[in-house]
DNA sequence: AAATTGTGTTACAATATTATCATAAAGATT
DNA sequence: AATCTTTATGATAATATTGTAACACAATTT
């Protein structure tokens, strides 16, 4: 999830801000004022920054200068809110090293557009993630949530997961699940499956009902 | 120098931007219509496009179509003209993948400001720093600061730090750092790894704490 | 040449995971 | 209901993995 700093010293724009990014899925950090913002800026380093160029105390201006002579941040894009819109500001704002500059009053719908594309650029990689009804699995950092909320699986709870989403609604006897996920052969007679199934089912708490057992076949994904 | 395509069927708007880009020290090749649009972007490859999204003949929602879907042209930004100023307009042009939308009329500065914004980007070699939660590297000068204090780091070491930093949450397997890190087929015990993570994580002090081991799998910068 | 540093290997203790087993619970069959 | 079969699950022992210090050797520096 991308991290955004708005900085706007107006109270009733900046959460209007806040609460539609936080909507539209961003970790939103909010400040009142420039001098908090670049304590922000140490602590969380923001993915992107909106920025009111007309506040009092540090100018929007002068922030900006600071964070694009600072090598370990001037990277970090910057759109620019103002009520001037004179062709000499927009710009000067521009030339500073702001990405893009928006004169107030503005659509969010159009921020937010503008806040995606900034951001983009930054992070293009996707996810290989499996979500299956309200079971959600990135597959290369290995994590698993349950309705948003992390849990920890060890290495053959987390397989046996993933096999099941992968093939979801298809039975597997224990012998089948041995041989995909243990990689043995042999038609062995063991409870192993079950003690592990047992588990992935107490840690998936209620979604652990959708693996079903079917008496004298195996399990089942449902 | 860069090269700018610009595509506008009204000649005299044309005529007017090419004038301004020239005189600005740019490149500039401009076309009527995007069918012919299209042929100059195979010839010269601009850096950056300027498109009129209403034009008879092929649109300019369709041509931004088939340039963001060509990979190799993808990359290649875009600033949208366009008369049509409502927020939905303005929101679908750049979702479509445009870097900008510049409203009609517009200042030619500031149509040259966000020019140059948009071609500094794209010319900017690509990071040599990396900023993550308090560790900071400066990859061409071999440096890593961890909360502003130095640490010195050995080649292995910093290679390493490094591959993580780049792919952060992922979790690598043993046998994917050291194709990753040591090469191709080295001839290398996969529990080399573990003592070189062992000695990172002591250099690192509690940033270490990052490095996080999955049993059975591997590690993972968390 | 000696000292230092970087790297890979090994050994062993500390941890974590997994398989097995015993027993309980559930379901089927008569 | 009684009996038999199958599944669930917790406890525990067995196994595997990980962390790290120690060491050897090579490369580099002094």
């Amino acid at each position: 999830m991308n991290k955004i700093l708005v900085v706007e010293d107006e109270e009733s724009l900046r959460e209007l801000i806040s609460f539609n990014l936080t909507k539209a899925g961003f970790d939103v950090v909010d400040s009142e004022n420039a001098n908090d913002a670049l304590i922000f800026i140490e602590e969380i380093t923001p993915d992107l920054i909106i920025l009111d160029i007309m506040m009092p105390g540090l100018k929007g201006t002068q922030f900006l200068q600071i964070l694009k002579r600072s090598p370990k941040y001037s990277s970090i894009p910057v759109i620019i809110i103002s009520a001037r819109s004179s062709e000499s500001d927009i710009v000067d704002g521009l030339e500073l090293g702001a990405d893009d500059y928006i004169t107030k009053p503005f659509s969010m719908k159009v921020l937010i557009a503008k806040v995606k594309i900034l951001l983009r650029r930054v992070s293009k990689k996707e996810d290989n993630v499996i979500n299956y009804k309200g079971i959600y699995v990135d597959i290369d950092k290995y994590k698993v949530f349950i309705e948003d909320k992390e849990i920890s699986l060890t290495y053959k709870e987390f397989e046996l997961l993933l096999f099941f989403l992968k093939n979801p609604k298809k039975v597997f006897t224990r012998s089948q699940l041995l041989s995909n996920i243990w990689g043995y052969d042999a038609e062995i007679f063991t409870r192993t499956v079950d003690s592990h199934i047992s588990s992935l089912r107490k840690k998936l708490e209620d979604k652990g009902e959708l693996i079903k057992s079917l008496p004298k076949v195996g399990y089942v994904l449902e």
